[in-house]
DNA sequence: TCGATATATTGAAATATATCAATGTATTAT
DNA sequence: ATAATACATTGATATATTTCAATATATCGA
């Protein structure tokens, strides 16, 4: 069984990195982006963006869709929406 | 100039802590602590509870107040929903 | 088929973080 | 004044994270 713990920890870990947020920002911005875009705005190496787009992935806040051999990132904004309203609610008294 | 990601980014780091989102739950849930009670919550040692509470605070997600030997713990609410909004509207295309 | 392109994985190094024991500081009670 | 209480700071260790170069895999175009 997950706690809501759980949930907020591995989410706001995604968000806890500066090149990955500014990834998610800019996928948002875009509507979709190929892991080639988000090297280049992160002006990092490959494999490190390919990391991170890979941590998005895993906490649920990115959708990586195959297509040839890009891969089309979004945003996914019911995760988005869970964790805002989880963190609100949680902290409500 | 402070970007929109560094704030983010530091907010999110400080919940990307089970403890520490455990101890702001708590502290969401009873309106407000001391450093005393968070140790009993989170069953680590004085130190490093206090070293969480002071992520917190830096974070600006927990307000402390020095009453006598005691600090009062509170959650600042307003930066909690600055946060979440700021996570919605900079992920909203 | 072969070379080029797009992305993923592995292994290693550097840095950051979580944790504790020991100690310091401030405040209250006796 | 002194002892006890509440919390903060320091220094050390263990673990996690970020990053890259090298390499692997999959797909497309010629």
């Amino acid at each position: 069984m997950k706690t809501s713990e759980d949930h907020i920890v591995k989410i706001a870990k995604a968000l806890s990195d500066k090149t990955r947020v500014r990834i998610l920002q800019d996928i948002a911005k875009r509507g979709s982006v190929t892991c080639g875009d988000a090297i280049n705005v992160a002006c990092l190496s490959q494999p490190t963006v390919s990391h991170h787009i890979k941590v998005l992935v895993d906490a649920g806040l990115l959708n990586a869709d195959k297509n040839g051999r890009h891969v089309i990132i979004t945003v996914n904004k019911e995760v988005l929406k869970e964790f805002t309203e989880l963190v609100s609610v949680s902290t409500k008294r």
